[in-house]
DNA sequence: GTCTATAAGAAGATAGAC
DNA sequence: GTCTATCTTCTTATAGAC
């Protein structure tokens, strides 16, 4: 069964967005690519803004969802490892991380945004939760370059033959390690 | 003594790139900052792209230092630290620092720039230092969040009250952790 | 080196027909 | 829901005077 216009919408525009960046990318481009017009999209989207509003909403979800879960959890070094895991399972499904790598990529075309301020806001609290009061400055740097890693391990990927899944692999391991005191 | 007007347009630009985006930054901007029109601009510069261009060639020929330094050396865990040392070096002189995140900020927009190409190929270069062929996967990951860190760690300095230097200091010892095998 | 003036085109967005 | 046609505004870039 074909999928809506609106979401076939958001997925090329989430495409050229991340290829070509966000103010590279007109509205003309996303429409030659879906088969219509212009003016079609604005019956869709009422402008350029609210397909980024609505493409960033696929990620603030899961991370709002992500941090619901670890504040009902006790704040142990377990609860911890397990955000860390839970981070890495999100990072896998493909939908999120394609909206992850053009949040990434477009950072200062989309500073305004108030949904990619929101974004902002969850991570840092994730991030929060990684650690405590009491931790040197040094270890809670290494604890947020645990999610770190999980995001960048992809640049890995450029040189080498590996496959994903053992890159996936290799870069929990390393961002667990980052969690060790 | 007042700059020389070829400089005060790479400060501007480099500025407003950053701040506001590549593509979001005209040229009737930079023009209007310094206080001439866009016509004077194109005296100095052929286009836009030949800004970028200058100001790339500002962190490339100090990377390909780094780089043609550490293929002099032995490659021994005390050369790798000393390369994380020197990276960590050059990471806080302010203009490097400043060109990093333009770029960082605007990887997308620029992705076409063959200097931000070459760019790209120096810093995979000094990662690749890093590490040796019989090292594990998870070893190298390790080794590149080491220079990934010292970029990364300035995230910290959002919500806390710490000054600067203790940031670098910190994230220094935690790219150093890194590295270790 | 900097100016005015202008070209040539593409952008986001809207009105109204079908 | 999609179209054609159009508006307005902005862009990069150039020609030629001073």
């Amino acid at each position: 069964m074909r999928e809506d216009t609106r979401t076939r919408i958001q997925e090329i525009a989430l495409r050229l967005f991340t290829e070509q960046g966000y103010e590279a990318t007109s509205l003309r481009e996303i429409a030659e690519e879906l088969g219509v017009t212009k003016a079609a999209l604005y019956y869709h989207f009422k402008t350029k803004e609210d397909i980024v509003a609505s493409l960033a909403e696929l990620r603030v979800a899961d991370l709002e969802e992500l941090l619901a879960w670890v504040r009902t959890q006790p704040k142990t070094p377990e609860t911890r490892r397990e955000l860390v895991q839970r981070y890495a399972d999100k990072l896998v499904q493909p939908r999120y991380r394609e909206v992850t790598r053009f949040m990434e990529r477009n950072q200062t075309a989309l500073r305004d945004h108030p949904k990619i301020h929101r974004m902002r806001e969850v991570m840092l609290e994730l991030t929060a939760q990684l650690h405590e009061p009491s931790d040197t400055l040094a270890t809670r740097i290494s604890r947020s370059m645990a999610l770190f890693t999980l995001h960048a391990a992809k640049w890995m990927a450029q040189d080498e033959s590996l496959t994903e899944e053992e890159i996936t692999k290799a870069s929990l391991e390393v961002a667990l390690r980052f969690m060790e005191p």
